[in-house]
DNA sequence: TAGGAGACTACTCGCATGTATAGCCATGGG
DNA sequence: CCCATGGCTATACATGCGAGTAGTCTCCTA
């Protein structure tokens, strides 16, 4: 019935251009928008796929699918930056600025990219404790939950101070983000912050005396 | 004429109210539904403040004199949060998730927010350096709107993954995410993540070989 | 060549929103 | 006493939205 065929008809552009239209504006975006980005009418959104929340669940496994495409594709090795230098190009520009719009609004798709970056980051971190690269943590999945979760943010801080970023221009935006934060970041993960021990042992004591160990404190969120 | 003893009367109650909504479900809530918090009809938001938009730039007023407030009523010295556990009280909280909400948006007051955060946190940054408690960093106020964009932005995160959380069941989410947070911070703040310097080295060496030197990097943000 | 399935459009409907208007009514100074 | 000021409400209006309906056009096939 609906084969990869018909990709090449208005319905992979109306797609698409709901991708572009939601990662440049928002999900918040019309569908007479989209259908004009698509050079369609709005009701053909209907015919093709029902109601915009169905539109928008098709985009989300669009996105996801073509994100980890694109993370198999190039298997870089650079821990200085957990994202690895990802909008190389337009399209996996519009993809990262989707993804961070869909954590940034919460739901199911964010939630679901999160942590599909959580357990990439954690194979990732794991691999680089093993070889000797990274210090070991007392407790890797927190350190890593925590790690994406502050450069995720990041971004998408980054991303709310530049509101009227074009698709285009977004590259600009994240290398001068990822230019403003190296020195930063290689700083903090090379030296540290603190000149000493003390807040670390004294917080290591308390949690110690009382009856949750350190590790299985961070595993899962809060029950909703 | 607008003294501050009308702030009992029902524009006062409007506008405690309107911010309530705002930090719960966010700047789109509806003037009929901050009304009805407020126990008043919908027109009085416009006899009153004149629009809406008028209306959110007092709360944003309102938001930003209280949190300065607060801020200079507990002073504290806890390197380890930049937040110095704000939510300490439910309209503590209130005050952080509208700040939030504010910055995720982007717009004027997000980043008047946050060029506010920055500019506190640099003071206490360069003083803790001054200490000797805090390492030296080669540019100051890159360091310090890193951390506070990775903060606040992971803070966003932590608030966009539990969306259905209550204003007064915020204290818990935020008291959970410092739960999570604390070992990470202080594992990364005292021991750092690499083994070795070579990465931050290697970067240095390639800036110093430009003719940007690294301490003019960050300072400005892109120029819009 | 006839016919039918599906891509696509024009139009409409109900709904929610921000804004605008007209008026009620309690209070307080003449 | 009286009436004017201003807080406040009820209602209407214009707009933009997602969703629904009916119909046209274009191939592909029997």
């Amino acid at each position: 019935m609906r084969t990869a065929q018909d990709d090449l008809t208005g319905r992979a552009r109306l797609r698409d251009a709901a991708i572009e239209c939601f990662a440049a504006q928002g999900f918040d975006e019309s569908l007479r928008a989209i259908a004009a980005r698509a050079g369609v009418s709005a009701g053909l959104v209907r015919h093709h796929f029902g109601s915009k929340e169905m539109l928008r669940a098709e985009c989300d496994a669009t996105v996801l699918q073509r994100y980890r495409t694109l993370k198999t594709e190039s298997i870089n090795a650079d821990p200085a930056s957990l994202f690895a230098q990802l909008p190389a190009s337009r399209e996996a520009g519009i993809l990262l600025v989707y993804i961070l719009r869909s954590v940034r609004d919460g739901g199911a798709a964010g939630r679901e990219f999160l942590e599909h970056m959580v357990a990439e980051a954690l194979e990732f971190s794991m691999d680089a404790v093993a070889r000797g690269l990274v210090v070991p943590s007392r407790d890797e999945e927190a350190r890593v939950r925590h790690l994406v979760r502050q450069s995720v943010g990041g971004l998408i801080v980054q991303l709310a101070m530049h509101p009227d970023t074009q698709l285009d221009d977004f590259q600009g935006v994240i290398e001068q983000f990822y230019a403003d934060s190296m020195l930063p970041t290689l700083e903090l993960y090379s030296e540290g912050l603190f000149t000493d021990r003390t807040y670390l042992d004294e917080y290591l004591a308390y949690v110690a005396g009382t009856n949750n160990p350190p590790a299985g404190l961070a595993g899962e969120q809060l029950p909703r």
